[in-house]
DNA sequence: CTGCAGGCCCTTA
DNA sequence: TAAGGGCCTGCA
């Protein structure tokens, strides 16, 4: 077991940010489970800054330090939102102060991605599980993945995203999606890139960018976005001023306006 | 019963 | 370039 003292991190509210969804609390417990890289982690946390890690302490500085993105300094990027004197974003900041951009796995994150897209969060979290039910702790290769039928995933509940699913998972398996030219590519490159595959629109190329290859300049535009956009800031929101923290300003808004009316720890 | 959930694709104009 | 309909499924 290891303690540490981590600014800027709640686990419950990271688990509750829609960026991940293989991290679950284990029966109101206060003790969470992270599937990531093939490894379960548990972790719990008080009411403050000390965080329980239930790993090895090679683990821990191997893989879930750079998981949970724990050398960027948060409160930096806070300090810069601040600046901007914008009350709403004053107010995401200060309700998700424990909020972190998850580094997270690449093919991953382009399958869950074409997952969420018209979907909601229990039925995203139910597929993945299914999807990853018979390979334990591992999310599925891009091989195992075009094996399959899209039958297949119309069984899983993949809907009309089965085929999506299918293509890509075949695109990887042959090549045609480069995940090692991707991981090259700049933000730009990587979004023109993406979209070039079914089932990848400009809104899922940027999930996959934010989440999957940490462009943190990356700014996903939901229902929710698009929402606050209009509603707030008359349809005019400039990006440009946040340059390569656009993605993680995204975070705060998206989490502040799906949970603001909510009691969530 | 509708409407909608972290959109995308295709067709028109 | 912009607008609109259809699409899988599950739940309020």
């Amino acid at each position: 077991m290891i303690s540490k003292i981590i600014p800027d991190f709640s686990i419950s509210q990271i688990a509750h940010s829609g960026q991940c969804f293989r991290i679950n609390e284990i029966n109101q417990s206060k003790v969470w489970q992270v599937i990531a890289f093939g490894k379960l982690l548990k972790i719990q946390q008080q009411e403050n800054n000390i965080v329980y890690f239930d790993c090895s302490a090679e683990d821990f500085s191997e893989i879930w330090v750079d998981y949970f993105d724990l050398k960027r300094d948060y409160n930096k990027i806070k300090n810069i939102i601040f600046k901007l004197n914008d009350p709403y974003l004053i107010e995401a900041i200060k309700y998700g102060h424990g909020l972190r951009m998850l580094r997270q796995d690449l093919w991953e994150m382009i399958i869950t991605s074409i997952i969420t897209q018209q979907n909601n969060i229990p039925r995203i979290k139910s597929i993945i599980e299914r999807l990853c039910a018979p390979y334990g702790l591992n999310f599925p290769s891009a091989d195992i993945l075009a094996s399959f039928t899209e039958e297949h995933y119309k069984q899983l509940g993949l809907g009309y995203r089965a085929k999506y699913i299918l293509d890509v998972a075949r695109a990887v398996d042959n090549n045609q999606l480069n995940l090692n030219k991707l991981e090259k590519m700049t933000y730009k490159e990587a979004i023109k890139y993406l979209k070039q595959f079914p089932g990848i629109g400009d809104k899922v190329a940027n999930c996959i960018a934010l989440f999957g290859l940490h462009k943190t300049e990356a700014f996903p535009e939901d229902v929710w976005i698009k929402r606050i956009i209009k509603e707030q800031y008359g349809s005019k929101f400039d990006i440009s001023y946040f340059q390569e923290y656009a993605g993680i300003v995204q975070q705060y808004m998206f989490f502040y306006e799906r949970n603001k009316n909510k009691r969530l720890a």
